[in-house]
DNA sequence: ATTAATGCAAATCGTTTGCAGCGGC
DNA sequence: GCCGCTGCAAACGATTTGCATTAAT
């Protein structure tokens, strides 16, 4: 076995997931599997995971949530129910703005969108 | 008096930087005026501030920062020296865009883009 | 036997809150 | 005298860390 069944757990349960979890949620539904698994073990391998670019980290304010998919893409957040939808809002072109405008290179763009989903 | 000094002093000092104060940082300026100004007094006023609408927060990762600026803006931030610049992404196309995408009604659009800026 | 990863508990960090006391009308 | 605000200290939620033990080769 290369890695542990920890790691191996977690690193299912982010990737069979769209709810962009927290730490929390995972911690619980790891204990389903592995009644005695510890949250430093789910944030050591959260992290691990997230530094090797399996899995990608970001901030929904300030708490951590974890998202499976780590190529480029935006959040629509829902201020009613706190549904996170992936969405996609051209960054490639941003990136080339802020390059022409500003001189900045850009590695990371986050963009953050709240307010009200088409549910309510 | 119809304000507390400590509440006068605080926003005056999130309204004279540039530099997206965390709130440690407007503590330990505030308690150069006022010595034995604590921690809870600078959290309550900057909440206050905030919801007021004289200042706003946002989040970077984790953490939370002040801006005297409240009109909608973005920010670019340096990943070698931390420099956070504010900048206009024309969030109003956006909103549009996400409205006739999505059907989603966006009251805030947070663009955080990090990289390395012109310094570097 | 070595090395990495674990569970547990304590520690840390940023932030909030309860409470008794103080300041301005 | 009232009410809002303070300082202080304790509490809090999210995350990290030290350490002795365990698991895998």
């Amino acid at each position: 076995m290369r890695f542990s069944k920890q790691r191996e757990l977690i690193q299912h349960i982010v990737q069979g997931t769209n709810s962009h979890p927290t730490a929390y949620w995972i911690f619980n539904k790891a204990k389903k599997k592995i009644s005695n698994i510890s949250m430093g073990t789910v944030y050591r391998n959260l992290n691990k995971l997230n530094n090797d670019g399996v899995i990608k980290i970001f901030y929904d304010n300030n708490i951590a949530r974890y998202d499976w998919n780590t190529v480029a893409h935006d959040h629509l957040k829902c201020n009613k129910c706190g549904k996170i939808t992936d969405i996609n809002m051209h960054t490639k072109e941003l990136q080339k703005k802020v390059w022409n405008q500003y001189k900045f290179e850009a590695d990371n763009i986050e963009i953050t969108i709240s307010g009200i989903c088409n549910n309510h």
